[in-house]
DNA sequence: CCAGAGTATTTTACCATTTAGTTAAACTGA
DNA sequence: TCAGTTTAACTAAATGGTAAAATACTCTGG
């Protein structure tokens, strides 16, 4: 522990990095993603990356960690405000929401990510971060299941769906404003999550995961 | 038209090119790909590429259309066959699962294409298939409404809904696999669509959808 | 309170490699 | 011969990474 806090003491260049980091990397991708231009963006030379985190792939990885740690947080820390199982489904729901709204580096270094297969990402955290989260989502199946409101549903087809649909749509947003004038009305407005769109996806997957 | 025909006469070359920078793209992404890593599984000399179709940019704009246009066209065609809004929600949604299964660099194509804001989408093509794909959905939609079946619902939610979650789904299949041993009964197995979890998707959807 | 030795951090300047793209020569078939 | 096609060889720019000098900070004994 006391590892991936913000930092003990005079981690300013640090944060800074790691901020940098983070925009860049959900920007262009890691092959796209260039230390010169983390350095510009932190205001710090480029060696002081290699000082203080170190090469490309170690940067990467605490990047990736920072992100998906602190979102798994949140959405634990949420659920349990909720009282029935289908509030706590739309917690968990607007909690994702929530977190991709006012992180929006997130969703596009999550979407790079499952697109390169893993393969950038460090076993250690995620795959703690990632069986958590799918507990999570399985506790709250198995007591709707088990109070008659909830169909049998497999915990991870709810959480890809909820995730992706959630992801992609924030992601989509330039898509659409592009082709705007073209679509009309088929094109929905806004690249906010929370909001009319997680209410309807909630109100969605609410109506699919009840029995009959 | 005839100009996105798989080719007229001698066309060999520009096949194999195509035919790698299809995989290479998928594999890498925009950024990470080599040209000579193209040239190198389509047997092919760097230069010929150049000759054939053009730079980096132009390769990759027509790997996208080729990808997006096949999969717009398969899916207009079967949704045709079905005949109640309910058959043709599911068609929609096993036919897209069968073009991700049949064409797998289809999925990594799309996200990553997202997750950069469509920056590297040409206008052209896209736009045209896109719009196709979102009408398409909006008449089975607007059928199923007016006949008292569906609830009102935007069709590029749904859209985005469905293809999002079997992309995510097919894209994640080495990270489950990875993570098989210790989160068991969680990780749900396989990675082809068509099958239990295609089907699975289409009722949730389908059940999503209905008026109450 | 301070000199200055010692440590941590930052920066400059650089290298080696990779990579997109080009050129001009060679080859092929009609 | 000649247009179409392929190839080897090359260039110029970009890029990840490093070494060592320069600067800032900390801590000690006087």
């Amino acid at each position: 522990m006391g590892e991936h806090d913000i930092k003990d003491k005079h981690g300013e260049a640090r944060l800074k990095i790691m901020d940098a980091a983070r925009n860049v990397f959900a920007e262009m991708g890691f092959a796209g993603a260039r230390m010169d231009e983390v350095a510009r963006r932190a205001g710090v030379n480029k060696a002081t990356i290699y000082y203080h985190i170190g090469d490309k792939k170690e940067l990467y990885a605490e990047v990736i960690h920072q992100v998906i740690g602190n979102t798994t947080d949140r959405i634990e820390e949420n659920i349990r405000r909720a009282a029935t199982p289908e509030e706590k489904i739309m917690t968990y729901i607007l909690t994702v929401a929530e977190a991709m709204d006012s992180n929006p580096q997130m969703p596009p270094l999550m979407m790079r990510e499952i697109a390169t297969g893993g393969g950038n990402l460090p076993d250690a955290f995620v795959l703690e971060d990632f069986a958590r989260m799918i507990d999570l989502v399985k506790k709250v199946l198995d007591e709707g299941i088990s109070s008659g409101v909830f169909a049998e549903t497999a915990p991870l087809s709810l959480h890809l769906m909820v995730v992706s649909t959630l992801a992609v749509y924030k992601m989509t947003f330039p898509i659409r404003e592009r082709y705007k004038d073209m679509a009309g009305d088929l094109i929905l407005p806004g690249d906010k999550l929370v909001g009319p769109f997680a209410a309807q996806i909630g109100r969605m997957v609410i109506k699919a995961l009840r029995r009959i």
